[in-house]
DNA sequence: GAAATCTGTCATCGC
DNA sequence: TGGCGATGACAGATT
């Protein structure tokens, strides 16, 4: 420490007012012969003691290099975006809807069909369609996919014998439903307004359109908000009003004359038999009930809270592909693998709007998904840099305590030093034996460690008291 | 009725 | 080159 070149003492002028009250400016008569600068501690008998005083100061003023203890580092704690797409429930979580809802349907009785009702029980919603999306990604379908497709060829080698009424309720209420709904599908269009619809997408094909024209269907009028929870014990067959019970051929809509058919022999009937089997059951679910606490999403924007789940209409996509007849799911629709998904494409003819349609269907409900992680992403993001932000503020504070800490330590010590220059100055005596005014004289260290007493001038950059 | 929020969709970019 | 995920922007629905 005291190795320190030209070690100049400091704190001389601002601790000027703490220094010794013995110090006494301009007092010290210096004889004219002096030369300066001159050892300390000659032949003083106070030489033991300043050495000793030197040696303590020294040792203070080691303190000015204040190491201040260093910081916990703060690392911010970083989170995979793959552990937090690890979350199950990724934000789609079932909502229950309170027991009350089924009971409160009288709005929607006189408008609505008891034919809508039913297939609007058995619709489903973006959260029901693809729950299965928010755990395995597109590739990571379970061994089921395959075999869905499997089943798909299965279905299209052989002609479903199954009975529609019994084993595919649903689906036969679905094409139903479409009789009655068609007109959902011009008032939810789903395209943001403006935009141009991609030019592809079925609803511009000619077929679409003449699909679309048809908005009411048995004297019944639908719209997003349908059904009811009355009737949700009744079988699937019993919604159906005689004029739209099952006919050999479901896809025989009023208003649908041109429908392409294909190599396939889409006959209605196959057609229904190809539609999905129920491979899911939270989607597929033949029971009412096993749907109530299915949430429901609006065909565009945010949910329908309040509104009965049994109420949820199909979604638009599946109201579309219902339109088009397109023999299989959305769910494989969306969910398949590429190479699935195409292979699929190959096992059936379909018209250009059909295949437009099919991957209108994929594409948005592959961005839907990945919209839904990505605000989620963004929301936990959110969080997260506000915890930082929280943690990152605590050792702002932290540090400021510190700070004032350390200049409190710091002026403590200033005063120390300067107390100590003092009193080594007041051991300093001339060869009259008087003392060396702190003023006109200060004290520099050589590297080699001596001590002198040098006199203040303009060139020293000392100033006078 | 306005504002906030939620959600689906589109356009675009990068891989 | 097409598929796909990510994301900003927009708009409709809902609160």
């Amino acid at each position: 420490m005291c190795s320190t070149a030209n070690y100049v003492l400091p704190l001389r002028r601002t601790c000027e007012a703490l220094a010794a009250p013995g110090g006494k400016c301009g007092e010290v008569s210096m004889s004219a012969g002096f030369q300066g600068v001159r050892p300390h501690g000659t032949a003083d008998a106070t030489g033991q003691d300043m050495d000793l005083a030197w040696q303590e100061l020294m040792t203070i003023t080691d303190l000015q290099g204040f190491d201040v203890p260093a910081e916990n580092s703060y690392e911010p704690q970083y989170h995979s975006v793959e552990s937090m797409g690890a979350m199950a429930g990724y934000g789609m979580g079932v909502r229950h809807v309170p027991a009350a809802f089924e009971l409160s349907t009288a709005p929607y009785e006189e408008a609505y069909s008891e034919m809508g009702q039913a297939c609007h029980h058995l619709g489903t919603t973006a959260e029901a369609l693809y729950p299965h999306i928010t755990h395995l990604g597109p590739r990571m379908l379970p061994a089921s996919a395959p075999t869905q497709l499997a089943c798909e060829k299965e279905q299209v080698k052989n002609v479903c014998t199954t009975s529609r009424a019994t084993n595919m309720p649903w689906t036969a209420h679905r094409f139903n439903m479409h009789h009655s709904s068609v007109d959902d599908l011009e008032s939810d269009s789903g395209l943001s307004l403006g935009s141009s619809p991609p030019l592809a997408s079925p609803e511009d094909a000619p077929s679409a359109t003449t699909l679309y024209q048809n908005t009411d269907v048995h004297g019944f009028t639908f719209s997003n908000r349908q059904s009811n929870g009355l009737h949700q014990t009744k079988g699937p067959q019993s919604h159906f009003p005689a004029a739209s019970q099952p006919q050999p051929h479901l896809y025989s809509y009023p208003g649908v004359h041109s429908y392409p058919s294909s190599q396939h022999s889409f006959s209605n009937e196959q057609s229904i038999a190809l539609t999905p089997v129920p491979l899911q059951p939270h989607y597929h679910s033949n029971t009412l009930n096993d749907q109530i606490g299915a949430p429901e999403v609006s065909s565009r924007g945010g949910p329908q809270h309040g509104i009965n789940p049994q109420l949820s209409p199909l979604s638009r996509d599946e109201r579309r592909a219902t339109a088009l007849k397109i023999p299989f799911s959305v769910d494989k629709i969306i969910n398949l693998p590429v190479d699935d998904f195409n292979e699929l494409l190959t096992l059936y003819t379909m018209s250009e709007s059909q295949l437009a349609l099919v991957r209108d269907i994929r594409r948005r409900g592959k961005n839907k998904v990945a919209a839904q992680n990505c605000r989620k992403r963004k929301l936990e993001n959110i969080v997260q840099l506000e915890e930082e932000l929280d943690q990152l503020q605590g050792e702002k504070e932290q540090l400021a305590q510190q700070r004032l800490e350390f200049q409190h330590s710091l002026a403590i010590v200033k005063c120390h030093l300067t107390d100590l220059y003092s009193k080594m100055f007041s051991y300093l005596k001339d060869e009259h034996g008087q003392p060396y005014s702190i003023d006109e004289y200060f004290l520099q260290q050589t590297p080699d460690g001596k001590v002198y007493l040098v006199p203040q001038t303009p060139m020293s950059g000392r100033q006078p008291c």
